[in-house]
DNA sequence: CGAAAGATCTAACGAATGGTAGACAAACAC
DNA sequence: GTGTTTGTCTACCATTCGTTAGATCTTTCG
């Protein structure tokens, strides 16, 4: 890919996590990368295929990055945690890439459903049925139900991420990143205790 | 509110919540009330003040819904089961109340920083100082960031809503309701199981 | 050099948008 | 009955949007 069509699509990116793709007009994507709306339609051929391009690169980028994740951990623990932060990190590194996947799902549910489901499905299930083992075994609680955790997990990832901000304004003073780590921490927290058995954590003295 | 204004109100709030405000156009909200647009124009002086009126509206029913909430249980795990009951039933009973909020959030975010966290604040901090107490009594996990905890919460239950379509679409066939049932009892067994220390799980025989 | 291909530009088009002006009708007030 | 308010309408305006046409500049290549 020539190097201004990835300017192009890195500013398409911002922008459509951003304001969205109906609040987005190609002149704004061409004034952030320096050009003219219709030099822009030269590379892409509409502004549909702009956001295509955009989706594609997305899932992409998630469908390179996760088998290393997967294969990188080992035991079950370090397993949990390495997924849980990669993942994670995926998102709050860039928050384009959380906004991008929301607004699709609110924006396109029809379309999102088969073409986001279709990207995670292979690896989702393999957790979830990796979930589901260690239930058997007791190491998980009883009552989880492995494919609605996996799912109810990718919606904290996503939502700590844009619900930072917003928690600095309901209970802190300042927004800094303070905030997104707290709201981080936690999301892992939830994630974890609520799947295994802790039997470390019993009442303090 | 006369019941023209209540009319357009509904159909705005619904057409917002599923295209999302860019999205829309008065001409389509006139349609769905049946009448034109300058008539729309006649009750709502602009685009921008129908927004806000949605909104005004949305915040109105939270805050006189839960105090009743609040209210209504007394027992500590009956106060929770009841509000996360509650609170979830608000936004799935109308999916639209869960995609507006989601949908401000992402479009507007510092005013809906202000505007969502002023709304939300009183309570949140009950909540939050009362996991607080219970933490310090054991009875919650000791390692509990309630604060975060409690936004974590909203995340998961507005989530939830929206995922539901999703993980059908991910690991079922069908899209029933099946899987927003499912989705729901796992938010409320992650919420539980993550906040209380739960002597009565133990491994499985 | 000179032709071809690649890339950007200006100009414009048709459609749609949010909003305004003003006519018109029904209901109400006195 | 007459004037006024309330509500809806048609017609229109200015602007913006995505997209196209075609001229112009740049780079590649023989």
């Amino acid at each position: 890919m020539s190097e201004t069509k990835e300017r192009i699509l890195a500013a398409a990116t911002r922008r459509f996590a951003h304001s969205g793709f109906d609040g987005t007009s190609l002149s704004h994507i061409a004034d952030d990368v320096g050009m003219r709306k219709p030099s822009l339609l030269y590379h892409f051929s509409s502004k549909e295929s702009l956001r295509e391009a955009v989706l594609t690169q997305l899932l992409g980028q998630w469908q390179t990055r996760l088998p290393d994740i997967l294969a990188r951990a080992h035991s079950v623990d370090d397993r949990f945690g390495a997924l849980f932060d990669e993942v994670h990190d995926f998102f709050s590194t860039d928050p384009s890439r959380a906004l991008l996947v929301m607004r699709e799902v609110v924006d396109r549910p029809a379309e999102t459903r088969t073409r986001l489901g279709d990207a995670i499905r292979p690896w989702a299930r393999i957790i979830a049925s990796s979930i589901e083992a260690e239930r058997a075994e007791g190491r998980v609680h009883r009552s989880t139900d492995p494919e609605a955790y996996v799912v109810q997990s990718i919606v904290m990832m996503i939502g700590s991420v844009v619900a930072a901000d917003f928690s600095a304004a309901v209970f802190g003073a300042s927004a800094g990143p303070e905030w997104s780590e707290r709201q981080r921490t936690e999301a892992r927290r939830i994630a974890r205790f609520s799947l295994f058995h802790l039997p470390g954590e019993k009442h303090p003295s």
